[in-house]
DNA sequence: GTCTATATCCAGATAGAC
DNA sequence: GTCTATCTGGATATAGAC
């Protein structure tokens, strides 16, 4: 598990203060109610050098938008390349996604519970973007591998991720109370119980 | 199905030009976005009216929230006194929402693809109102009928609600080609199928 | 390359005529 | 009760000093 090994020890997620800085602000307040006086104030660089670096309020959600996308396509080929069995994979990816829920809850909400297009709407949507076209890949390899009943792929990664996600908001809304990774082998068993037949 | 029946002659989905346009343009640019002078071009209502029926941009915001919830709640109070076992009523339940997104979509939309708390910080969280609370109430009620198996209610509302919501979105993203209908028994038979057990 | 002070724009809200 | 014209605040973006 590479990713989480390179995360371990640092303090900040991400590498970069005013990113860090403008990830906090907008999942706590909400991208359009962020003032760049804000982000300018939390992260402590000035206005001039964030226009210098990112060309305004939307180049920064740009960026951190690009930056959680791969920081998730890194995690999904980390679990790739260190597991064979496409239903396993899937499985480590909720587990992983499970625990950042826990542990870096902020990047996990801007990315699962976040309308990206209410404020980057040319940017490709999230469901087309690349880590989300593996985890759909995979389903499919899992499909093909006959470990999956030859369900419709729609079907089926919407019942496996769509299931993942609820619970991922559910617990950010607080309304589930305990870390997610207790029930991961509860929603794996039913789901994995309802596809294989 | 008394939600049909009612909304069926009707050309619009909602009767007020002000929630219609709001609704229409809110989810197609997002709520902050949307400029009360829109509303007021696309509804043909005058600003001062708009102010003296809603108070201004949040005041429409919020009626059409609890608008969209009542709305949802009927739905689910059609559907509960016309059928028994909580099983089907969950069944008819994502049925009709699965039509409603083909006819209604803009609801569907405003309700299930919306980060609400974005603009309405102050409401309830959906999660947590009436009709969400209801449908987690009859999951609830099927797993005591023994018609389920005895999982956690969170993780089998989960699966169950949110393999739904993602089918939802996939096809407001238009990356699913054909109406959720098709795919209706196939989603119910894998959830139903781990479920059950 | 970093900062502060300033300009510009526009949305939300209001006042007052009809 | 409905409308139009206007005010005001605040946000983005820039200009120019250091």
């Amino acid at each position: 598990m590479p990713y989480l090994k390179r995360l371990a020890p640092e303090p900040e997620p991400i590498d970069c203060k005013i990113l860090t800085a403008a990830l906090n602000l907008f999942v706590e307040k909400g991208y359009h109610s962020v003032s760049i006086h804000e982000v300018q104030k939390i992260s402590d660089v000035s206005i001039g050098s964030i226009y210098k670096h990112f060309g305004g309020k939307e180049g920064i959600a740009k960026q951190l938008y690009k930056h959680v996308l791969n920081e998730l396509d890194e995690l999904i080929d980390g679990v790739t390349t260190s597991v064979e069995d496409p239903v396993v994979q899937l499985e480590e990816i909720i587990k992983q996604l499970f625990e950042h829920t826990e542990t870096h809850e902020y990047i996990i909400s801007f990315l699962f519970y976040t309308k990206h297009t209410d404020f980057l709407p040319d940017e490709p949507l999230m469901n087309n973007s690349r880590p989300f076209l593996k985890i759909k890949e995979i389903t499919s390899n899992a499909i093909e591998a006959k470990n999956i009943n030859n369900t419709n792929i729609n079907v089926a990664s919407s019942i496996i991720l769509g299931s993942a996600i609820r619970m991922i908001q559910l617990r950010i809304d607080g309304l589930i109370d305990d870390p997610l990774i207790n029930h991961l082998d509860t929603l794996m068993n039913n789901i994995w119980n309802g596809l294989k037949a």
